[in-house]
DNA sequence: GCACGGATTTCC
DNA sequence: GAAATCCGTGCG
């Protein structure tokens, strides 16, 4: 679950149904491709921090950095499930809109932070989880087809987007 | 310095 | 199917 306190007091949360990942530096559909330069130095540092970006001049998309320091990774969540102050959240710019969060969450450590962090509250079971191939990709090639999307089973809170679903299989992941 | 296009959403 | 709308990246 993600949990975002606002400069009120606010709180808002959702359980996250939907995510990507992004990793190393080969990923040609990663913000890393091209080194760790910019707004892709977060996804180089530690893992466990919010890397947050405008995309397309209007929407905000929120992802949590991974991997160890040193080596470009990025979870970005997609969908959640509303639960607290929340409305709707499926789709990675909704969810940001939903949880109210911006720029400013930019680099916010998610492990230390009491205003911006992950709950586990309940976990979504192996079986339940659908793969398939990025979305928005389609200029990387050979890695958009990367089955690194991931998603909670006929949740309605998913971004609506056709997708080629197979079942979770924990062993494929190197 | 400047042109180009995007990890999206919404409306015609 | 296309617009809305900034900023990082790439090239000069």
């Amino acid at each position: 679950m993600l949990v975002h306190i606002d400069h009120e007091g606010i709180r808002r949360a959702g359980c996250i149904v939907e995510t990507e990942a992004y990793v190393g530096p080969h990923d040609a559909a990663s913000h890393a491709r091209s080194g760790p330069r910019g707004r892709a130095t977060l996804m180089y540092g530690k893992a466990g921090v919010a890397y947050v970006y405008l995309i397309y001049g209007m929407h905000h998309c929120f992802n949590a950095t991974t991997e160890q320091d040193g080596y470009p990774g990025a979870v970005l969540v997609r969908a959640i499930e509303p639960v607290e102050n929340v409305e709707r959240g499926n789709g990675p710019a909704l969810v940001c809109q939903a949880l109210r969060i911006d720029r400013g969450c930019n680099g916010v450590d998610l492990v230390e932070s009491s205003r911006l962090f992950i709950e586990t509250a309940s976990p979504v079971a192996d079986a339940d989880v659908r793969v398939g191939p990025r979305v928005g990709v389609d200029y990387a090639g050979e890695w958009a087809t990367h089955p690194w999307r991931f998603w909670k089973a006929d949740s309605p809170h998913v971004s609506r987007r056709p997708g080629t679903a197979t079942t979770y299989d924990p062993a494929m992941l190197g």
